[in-house]
DNA sequence: GCCACCATGTAACTGGTTACATGATTCG
DNA sequence: CGAATCATGTAACCAGTTACATGGTGGC
């Protein structure tokens, strides 16, 4: 078969996997769980139904209420969904901007650095809080979930831990 | 001014903003420091810096050998890049196929996810030991990259962890 | 002097983002 | 009932990737 999903298809078609949802929908289901990690944006959610839905792979039911319409797997999108999912993944791609200014540092500000950690400290901070609220739930309902958000967690006590320890957050003047 | 320039121009003035480069040395760079948390491809560099000579930020030196020529900013480009590293960075992007992986892995064969996280691992280990072996020069040569290469090492020994309690990969037979 | 590889660049395509339009719902 | 907000989607643009072309260089 050897069908060429690209990963943002491929997993729509893992949460179509479980039951019918609309673009809207998914595109929440997202942003709620796997977003950090790997985000998309609603405008390519509707792209990549609309070509799903010409090769076959879902189908989308009537509009109901607003334009909204259901879409919904069907056994060759099965088929081909398991067949990506057991591909070799690729991989991962970072871009950081705090780490370019990091990088680049020497010509920025050094007042400039530490408001700028200082805000990325903050978000991540709560990012982590979310994180590790969800985390008891998550285990318990969907234990595969939790083993990524387990990555997420790390990852926010490593930016923090990165931050605190640069030497401009650390020194009471720099 | 609000000059409009997007992360990946702005970056290559920041090298251009040491010394004159050639699209080929600075592709080489790219991929030397900072090019995990900010990957870019050859193509972009070149058509970034056709409009960056465009928009008079820099300016292309004649054809060389081999149709190379070198680049150097001009006072233009060296307040633009000044005025871009001084703003506040944006929020981080990361697309982590593993991930998506585990994150669906219940529909995935146990030994595949096992492959995946061994070969996974492998290439996260070597990466890890070469941050490793390059700090100390980095370190006494350029400090702010040091910082960026402190935060790729401690990433790494990040993924490393979480691979390695994933149930898995510690459990002899899952 | 030929082969393999390194250096240099362009063109075309695909994927991702921004900006916009507009129809329901809710709440004061 | 009018304003604010939520839900739903499209279109246009911009950025990133892949595939290709071709000219030097170095080793045998």
């Amino acid at each position: 078969m050897s069908s060429n999903l690209n990963a943002t298809a491929a997993s729509l078609l893992g949460f179509l996997y479980q039951r019918p949802w609309t673009g809207w929908e998914l595109s929440r289901a997202f942003e709620e769980s796997i977003g950090q990690f790997w985000s998309i944006t609603r405008s390519q959610i509707y792209r990549e139904l609309r070509t799903l839905a010409e090769r076959g792979l879902i189908v989308m039911g009537a509009s109901g209420v607003r334009e909204r319409r259901e879409c919904a797997i069907t056994p060759l999108g099965r088929a081909a969904f398991l067949e990506w999912i057991a591909r070799m993944p690729g991989e991962e791609q970072i871009r950081f901007p705090l780490l370019l200014t990091t990088f680049f540092g020497d010509v920025v500000p050094p007042e400039r650095l530490r408001e700028a950690c200082a805000a990325h400290r903050r978000t991540h901070a709560e990012r982590l809080a979310i994180y590790e609220q969800q985390l008891p739930g998550v285990c318990a309902e969907a234990p595969f979930s939790a083993l990524a958000l387990d990555f997420g967690i790390r990852y926010e006590r490593t930016v923090l831990a990165w931050i605190d320890d640069l030497p401009w957050m650390r020194d009471p003047q720099s």
